[in-house]
RNA sequence: GGAGUGUUGUCCGAGUGGUUGAAGGAGCAUGAUUGGAAAUCAUGUAUACGGGGUUUUUCCUGUAUCGAGAGUUCGAAUCUCUCACACUCCGCCA
C-alpha cells in the first residue's frame, strides 16, 4: 500500500510514478479529494469530541457535587448525535480510501525501465554462452519421460492438467536440488522455516495479493456450503507466510537485516494462462519453489536487493546452468515490486531463456499493509523494506537441468554439486526407470 | 464436534460505568551513588491518525486504541450482542 502523505503531498510525482505501471491520473484524484473530505469530518468530529471530553468531566464533577447537569446532557446529546453522523462520513471515506489505496501498485524505482510489457525489459548481464550440442536437444518433458522419471499422463487422470508426478531418480533429482538450494542458502545465512501451506485473507492482503488477485489462486471452501468460501487460501508462493510471520509486529532494528527461507510448494490456478506452456514443467498448478524473504531497514533495500539477486545466481552458477539478469520494466513488474530483477535459464529445446526466479525490493509497500516496523536506536518507530526472491524454482531447475545436462543417448548427466545429494549417482537412465 | 475458562501496555498483572492512557510489579533507558559492578534511589519508558511548529533531529496539541466489530449512555477497559483466537476437559482422528 502506498502512502497517502506522500500522494498528498506531491501529487504530481506520483501520478507521473503511477502512470508508467497504466495507473489513470484521474484516479489519483479522486483518491485526494476523497482525502481532503476524509480529513474536515475527521478535524470536526474530533474537536466536538474534545468538547465532549470536557464537559463530561463537568458533568462528572457535578454530579458529586450534587449539582444539576441536565442542560449540559441534553446539550452533550445533540453533540453526540452529530459526532456520530461525522464518524459514520469519516468511516465511508476511510473505506473508500483504503479501496483505492490497496488497488494501486508500488511505485516504481527511478532505475526501472519505462514501458508497458515485457519488450521493454533490459538485460542487465549474462552468465555463460547457451549451451551448445553436436545433436538437436530434446524437450525436457520428452526427456523426462521417456527415462520413466517424469509422468505426465498419469498425473492428467489423478488431478488433470499442470500437474505431475515426479519418478524413481526424477523424485530424486527433484530432492537433491531442493535440499541443495536450502543448504545453500542456510550457508548464506538465511533460517531456514517450514510455514502453514494455507493463509488467511489477511495474510493475503498483507503481501499483497489480496484484494486484486484473487483469480490466481486456489481458496478452500466448505462441500456443505459451497458458496462460502473459509478464510483460507493455498499459497501461490513462500513469500506469504514468510512475510506474514512479521505482520503486526515490531521487531528490534539490532536483529536487521532478517533472512528466511523456505521450501514450499506454490499453488497457481493460472487463470487466464491457457495454451502457454502446455507441455512439460514449466507452468504448473502446484510447483516447489525454495523462497528467499528479507527484512531490512530502508536505507539498506536496494543494496539487500543486489545481495539477493546475487544469492540466487550462485545456485545457477554451482549447477552450471546459463542464464541472463533482466531488470524488468515498469509494466512487466509484479504489482508490489519497486524494482524486480528477473533471473532467467537458458532452456536449449525452446531455444529461450525463461524465468526461474524473480527478486523484487517490495520497499515499504508490503510492510504498510502487513504492518512491520522496526524500533532504531533512538525508540522511534519505522517501517521495514521487504525484499524477496526465488531461490530457486525447483520444477523450473529440474526441467533446466534435464535439457541443458541431456545427451545425445538420452540420457542425463547430474550436475557435480547434486552428486553428494543423488547418493552418488552421476548419470539417470533409463535403467534407473520403474 | 460437546462443555467450560479466558483475551488489558515490552512482559506479568489490577481494575464491573465518571480526573484510568490505564494501579502495582518486572524489564528497559538515563542520571545519582561506586575504584568498577551488584544493590539502592530518582526520572523516564505505547502506537496510529488529525492540527500547529520545525523540517536533520527535538517539540506542542487534539482524537482514538484495554482481542475485533456493533449497540446502550452525556460518558464504557468496565453493561449488551455478534465474531475471532487461546487454554482446559471429553469425543473423534493422521
Amino acid at each position: 500500500m502506498l502512502d497517502i502523505k506522500v500522494i498528498r503531498e506531491n501529487p504530481d510525482w506520483a501520478k507521473q510514478k503511477l502512470a508508467t505501471r497504466g495507473i489513470k491520473g484521474q484516479e489519483i484524484d479522486e483518491l485526494i479529494s476523497i482525502d481532503e473530505k476524509r480529513r474536515a469530518a475527521l478535524s470536526e468530529s474530533e474537536e466536538l469530541k474534545a468538547k465532549r471530553n470536557k464537559v463530561s468531566k463537568q458533568i462528572a464533577q457535578a454530579k458529586r457535587n450534587k449539582e444539576d447537569a441536565g442542560a449540559a446532557i441534553a446539550e452533550m446529546r445533540a453533540v453526540g448525535k452529530r459526532i456520530k453522523d461525522l464518524d459514520a462520513q469519516v468511516a465511508e471515506l476511510t473505506d473508500k480510501q483504503r479501496y483505492i489505496l490497496l488497488r494501486l501498485p508500488n511505485f516504481p524505482a527511478d532505475s526501472d525501465p519505462i514501458g508497458p510489457d515485457d519488450s521493454y525489459n533490459e538485460e542487465v548481464r549474462k552468465w555463460h554462452e547457451p549451451t551448445k550440442f553436436s545433436f538437436e536437444p530434446k524437450a525436457h518433458w520428452t526427456l523426462g519421460e521417456d527415462l520413466g522419471i517424469l509422468d505426465f499422463d498419469t498425473a492428467a487422470k489423478v488431478s488433470g492438467a499442470r500437474f505431475v508426478y515426479y519418478k524413481g531418480a526424477g523424485a530424486l533429482l527433484e530432492r537433491a536440488v531442493y535440499n541443495f538450494f536450502l543448504d545453500e542458502n542456510t550457508s548464506e545465512g538465511y533460517h531456514e522455516v517450514i510455514p502453514p501451506y494455507l493463509v488467511n485473507d489477511d495474510s493475503m492482503t498483507g503481501t499483497g495479493q489480496f484484494p486484486k488477485f484473487t483469480e490466481d489462486v486456489y481458496t478452500i471452501v466448505d462441500n456443505d456450503d459451497p458458496d462460502k468460501p473459509l478464510d483460507l487460501t493455498l499459497i501461490p508462493t513462500a513469500e506469504v507466510p514468510l512475510v506474514n510471520y512479521y505482520r503486526g509486529k515490531i521487531v528490534d532494528g539490532q536483529k536487521l537485516p532478517i533472512n528466511v527461507t523456505a521450501l514450499t510448494p506454490a499453488f497457481r490456478s493460472e487463470a487466464g494462462s491457457a495454451g502457454r506452456d502446455t507441455r512439460g514443467l514449466i507452468r504448473m498448478h502446484q510447483f516447489n519453489k525454495v523462497e528467499m524473504v528479507k527484512l531490512c531497514k530502508p536505507e539498506d533495500s536496494w543494496a539487500q536487493l543486489e545481495e539477493l539477486t546475487h544469492n540466487a545466481e550462485h545456485l545457477l552458477q554451482k549447477l552450471g546452468l546459463p542464464y541472463h539478469v533482466v531488470a524488468l520494466s515498469t509494466g512487466d513488474a509484479s504489482f508490489t515490486s519497486a524494482k524486480t530483477y528477473d533471473l532467467e535459464v537458458w532452456l536449449p529445446y525452446q531455444h529461450k531463456y525463461r524465468e526461474i526466479s524473480s527478486c523484487s525490493n517490495c520497499t515499504d509497500f508490503q510492510a504498510r499493509r502487513a504492518q512491520i516496523r522496526y524500533r532504531d536506536e533512538n525508540g522511534r518507530v519505522h517501517l521495514v523494506h521487504t525484499l524477496n526472491g526465488s531461490g530457486l524454482a525447483v520444477g523450473r531447475t529440474v526441467a533446466a537441468i534435464l535439457e541443458n545436462y541431456q545427451n545425445e543417448d538420452g540420457s542425463i548427466t547430474v550436475p557435480d554439486v547434486l552428486a553428494p545429494y543423488m547418493h552418488g549417482m552421476k548419470k539417470i537412465t533409463k535403467e534407473n526407470a520403474f
